[in-house]
DNA sequence: TCAAACTTTCAAAAATAATTGAAAGTTTTT
DNA sequence: AAAAACTTTCAATTATTTTTGAAAGTTTGA
């Protein structure tokens, strides 16, 4: 395979993994360009590449930004802005899950937990509903502690958990 | 906070964070509703309970079942179907992670090997692209060998994992 | 301070995804 | 074998999400 074709097979499958995963195509092919870039980015570039407005590229890579996974960097005597993602995949895997966490796992937990907290009902139905919803509360909390402890390795935590889950 | 109400909440935030992951809202509230209910649920009900159409019910129960984490139950004497959740957590959480390997993982690897194998391109950037792919294949691949061995536990591998972590 | 060079915002338009509902299909009962 | 009871399918509709592009905003350099 070419290098333009090949490049170009891979923005455009990881976006669709993308949208899989309820990521914005756009978001996840911009950062799959960025990710296979030596040189930082312009947002020009960007446009010119995945043929997109200049409204959906500036909108996305904030996003990227937000998600804390793509910085802007300013190339020596240059005027406009340039863009690069954090390439180191332990870190990349560590920024995800943290926001990911904050963002939704975390809110997801407060709501369990007042769900859980159902008062005065003695039905079957409602305490089945109880027990059920703590369980998931304790399962999702573990799940959450342990992303947790997991990113605090930083360095190729995902290796060496490998070791240890493999006796 | 009241049963019904209480039950209505976890619901519709089941849903709304199944939207986020890509998960159909439907299918998520479905999904839902089925794991706190006690007894097996018709059609009619989840319809009649979510207000929703035969046709979203049907479609949606049926990729519920496709992922393994819904099934068909009998009542005696009845002659309609009614439905129930996978409601062990290790084993819903097992299901999914197996799923999503099949489904979305294995694609993307075979797509990351294939990317990566570009030939004769020696710029930087080519030779920057294939280093990038190739780190990708490999973190990827850990981490759904990962979930296979995770999986293989089957029961409650979850808080067996986290003693680990913790030493 | 002004204007050129660039970025952000956001209402409208376009694209995508989900939902409906009625017809077609299936299974069970009489 | 026909009707009754139920489920599935899918073309058309509706809802949601994404994208555009031009105006507004910002920064830099003369």
């Amino acid at each position: 395979m070419q290098f333009d074709e090949a490049k170009n097979k891979f923005v455009q499958t990881w976006g669709a993994l993308g949208s899989q995963w309820g990521i914005n195509k756009t978001m996840a092919q911009i950062h799959a360009l960025l990710m296979v870039s030596k040189e930082p980015v312009s947002m020009e570039d960007i446009m010119q590449e995945l043929q997109i407005s200049r409204g959906n590229a500036s909108m996305n890579l904030r996003g990227l930004m937000d998600w804390g996974i793509v910085y802007k960097a300013n190339k020596p005597g240059e005027r406009r802005e340039f863009f690069i993602a954090e390439k180191d995949l332990d870190e990349l895997a560590t920024k995800i899950a943290k926001e990911r966490s904050k963002r939704e796992i975390k809110p997801a937990l407060k709501v369990l937990k007042e769900v859980s907290a159902v008062e005065g009902d003695t039905s079957e139905e409602a305490k089945h509903f109880v027990a059920q919803t703590k369980k998931l509360y304790d399962f999702v909390l573990k799940a959450d502690e342990m992303i947790d402890k997991v990113t605090e390795y930083k360095d190729n935590w995902l290796g060496k958990l490998m070791m240890k889950i493999l006796r």
